[in-house]
DNA sequence: TACTCATGAGCAA
DNA sequence: TGCTCCTGAGTAG
């Protein structure tokens, strides 16, 4: 995914660009029409990113949640703020594969896709939240429903925490720390469940198990707090950098060709030891990690 | 045209 | 643990 700093970066957008708007929201798809129509015409009140889940809450109570999954990915089009004041605004988010190549230029303020606005729907829309100005469609996420606000908030309490939406780090890591140091499960499952922290993907974990040198299989239990206090910090350091980069960086001042420690470097020498990487599932995703370096 | 793959996660067994 | 769902791009044939 759209690992968490994705998710941060389009509650952001949505925050700029719709947020106090009234919005007409439908479902060129059609897959999501009944939901649409429930908050269709309300003013978005607020947008914000718990994990990898977005919430929007509309003026009735109504809150749309968002989990892009594996596929998802929003584009923006229309009338949109930069995020990175004088950078340049991405008008897609999401998974690489369903990201379109939409960039504005420095000092582009206006921009439309074609002649027409607002544009055509471009694949599976299943969600398009639209003001007069702006729009941003959704295509392929694994959770689009609206919930009321207890609905949102028993989604929310069986998340673990999320350094971009607390406002207390140091609280909010030690609650990772009891949940991560108190489980006999290898450490490398531990950071990819959402209860014990959340926003880390398959990419994330890799890189910062690859940082604190931590043996992936390491259980929980066996983890020193002040080491699971480490993960908690970079992670929280990372996130940031995510968010403000709009992109997964984990080795600063890197060729974009060579950002990642580990990360999809199976067989290639490690950047340290020069052993070779290696990959293997666990629980049924692909870790990539250092023999040497780790453990 | 068919098959494979991807930054995720819920569910049944 | 394995199956399923979400979508579309890349590649093999």
């Amino acid at each position: 995914m759209p690992e968490g700093h994705t998710v941060h970066r389009v509650a952001r957008q949505l925050a700029q660009d719709l947020v106090g708007r009234r919005l007409a929201v439908s479902s060129p798809q059609g897959r999501f029409a009944a939901g649409a129509a429930r908050i269709d015409g309300q003013v978005l009140v607020s947008a914000d990113a718990v994990g990898k889940h977005l919430f929007c809450t509309f003026e009735s109570g109504d809150v749309l949640r968002v989990h892009l999954g594996l596929y998802g990915a929003w584009d923006f089009f229309g009338s949109l703020t930069p995020l990175t004041p004088g950078g340049f605004a991405v008008g897609s988010m999401g998974a690489p594969r369903l990201r379109r190549a939409v960039r504005m230029g420095e000092g582009e303020q206006e921009r439309a896709i074609g002649e027409a606005f607002p544009p055509e729907p471009v694949g599976q829309v299943r969600v398009r939240l639209a003001s007069e100005d702006t729009v941003a469609d959704l295509r392929g996420p694994a959770a689009c429903e609206v919930l009321d606000p207890d609905g949102a908030a028993a989604v929310i309490a069986r998340l673990g925490p999320d350094p971009a939406s607390t406002d207390d780090l140091a609280a909010a890591g030690e609650v990772m720390v009891a949940r991560l140091t108190s489980r006999n499960v290898a450490v490398g499952q531990l950071l990819m469940d959402q209860s014990v922290v959340a926003g880390i993907g398959n990419i994330y974990r890799a890189e910062l198990l690859f940082r604190a040198r931590l043996d992936p299989h390491t259980p929980g239990r066996r983890v020193p707090a002040d080491v699971a206090r480490a993960l908690w910090d970079d992670w929280a350091v990372l996130l940031a950098e995510g968010i403000r980069a709009g992109a997964i960086v984990t080795r600063e001042d890197a060729d974009p060709d060579e950002r990642f420690w580990v990360y999809h470097r199976t067989g290639l020498p490690c950047r340290v030891s020069g052993t070779p990487v290696v990959v293997e599932q666990m629980a049924g995703r692909a870790l990539y990690w250092c023999p040497v370096c780790q453990v």
